[in-house]
DNA sequence: GCAAAAGTGTTTAACTTACACCCATGT
DNA sequence: ACATGGGTGTAAGTTAAACACTTTTGC
């Protein structure tokens, strides 16, 4: 951009959204089945070309209210890496801004898109192979995923997971299922109450079948998770170096 | 992207890279004065478009190429962002994808491009503003370092700053210079030369005037930090809400 | 010897982990 | 009463922070 070429080649630019909610028991992915060539009736990301006086965040923003009616402030919407690798698109030259979207769950589903079919898949049968997926956009779900997890690290991005209200437990349950493996309820717990200004206790409980009510909590302002929740997978990797010079 | 738009409006593509080194006690970025309109006389990010058949990775690694010399293996170059504001180029719709570059120092600087001048900038001048940059070039070096600051956190980049065989204060340095404090030099030699992999000892070591002799370092196989390494800024603002609830 | 930088030891505080245990509700 | 999940207590082990101290060189 700073070299002045000569008619530098034009593209078309899209943005493709990444939209992961945890509904019940698993990480599910936000998927349109194709109507038109290519790749007819597979499945893709929900996206679309970027229009002529659009940001890119615009963009994403604008796409993500036509597919779930959602709106910025109560989702997390982020760019995560463009990909524009040339053959990516049969059509043509086509760069995707690919977007992470958090979302709870379940929101309004389908909503009016200009799409044939709107569908909720398991992350899971997607990154395994087993859907028909249009153009790199398997690669795109699995760099999202990857980006999600180790997000929930580091920052407090888990609670856009959850409704306005929600519990500790319902927290931990959108942890565990990202993360695919379990968390001890007390601890964690010690854990999230203890990071200032990320959870705000609205006073009010829950009442269900079974159990003690748990406190109910709105997100508070807090980004940034420190120190981190760490996956046992990092500290698993991380004991098996350091255990090398504890030799006291 | 999924869905079919009669004729979806086309942009320029162009990739831009933030190139970042630590030569002696600042933080440099490699900028470009323009020869032409518009911005004629300011600095610019090394960058171009995105020619017909090439991706964006192979993109940044031929421009890096081209201004530095360097090639990938010797450097970290890594995709950050998209940026695609409308008004952000006059000339007219052009998308950029940023990539960070981390290079050892002084990298045989300045390059045959086609630029009138080029030059290592202090960030910390850039960033207030005292240098006339072109474009968003001014935010883009700022999210960039913003950037590098947070992976120096979790991952070995910061050997990238470094030559092929380097102290480990030469590694402090780096941090220190990059996060803009100072930091324990016994604590942090213990420290990273617990991460596995991350440190291999030559069995060299350097002979300086005064002082003594330090062991050299090749870069290892490492690529997480983990446990991290905090920046003063975190733990203080964590130590703030923890001490909240710990009235032992 | 003295200055300077490298590297190690030691103490204390903080944090994580595991798990026991109590709490508050539905049935 | 008992099952169920919410939430707190606690002890053991681990890690980090601060800083004293030893090592190895040049002058």
């Amino acid at each position: 951009m700073s070299h002045d070429h000569t008619a530098p080649p034009t593209a078309s630019v899209a943005v493709d959204t990444v939209i992961l909610t945890v509904p019940a028991d698993e990480l599910v992915v936000l998927l349109v089945r194709r109507a038109n060539p290519p790749y007819q009736g597979e499945w893709a990301l929900p996206g679309g070309f970027l229009e002529a006086d659009e940001d890119l965040d615009d963009a994403a923003a604008r796409e993500l209210r036509e597919e779930t009616g959602l709106r910025p402030g109560e989702v997390h919407l982020e760019q995560f890496r463009g990909y524009g690798a040339p053959g990516r698109d049969p059509r043509g030259r086509v760069v995707s801004i690919a977007y992470l979207a958090l979302v709870p769950s379940p929101p309004t589903a389908t909503a009016g898109g200009d799409a044939a079919d709107v569908g909720w898949l398991p992350v899971a049968e997607v990154l395994a192979g087993g859907t028909g997926t249009a153009f790199d956009h398997r690669t795109i779900v699995e760099d999202a995923v990857e980006h999600a997890r180790r997000m929930l690290e580091h920052t407090t991005v888990a609670a856009a997971f959850c409704p306005p209200e929600f519990t500790i437990s319902q927290l931990r349950r959108v942890y565990e299922i990202v993360w695919g493996e379990t968390l001890d309820p007390g601890n964690f717990h010690r854990k999230v109450t203890r990071i200032p200004d990320f959870l705000v206790a609205t006073g009010e409980s829950t009442t269900r079948d079974g159990g003690r009510p748990a406190a109910l909590f709105r997100r508070g302002t807090a980004t940034r998770l420190q120190p981190p929740l760490y996956r046992a997978v990092d500290r698993s990797a991380s004991a098996r170096g350091q255990r090398r010079s504890t030799g006291r």
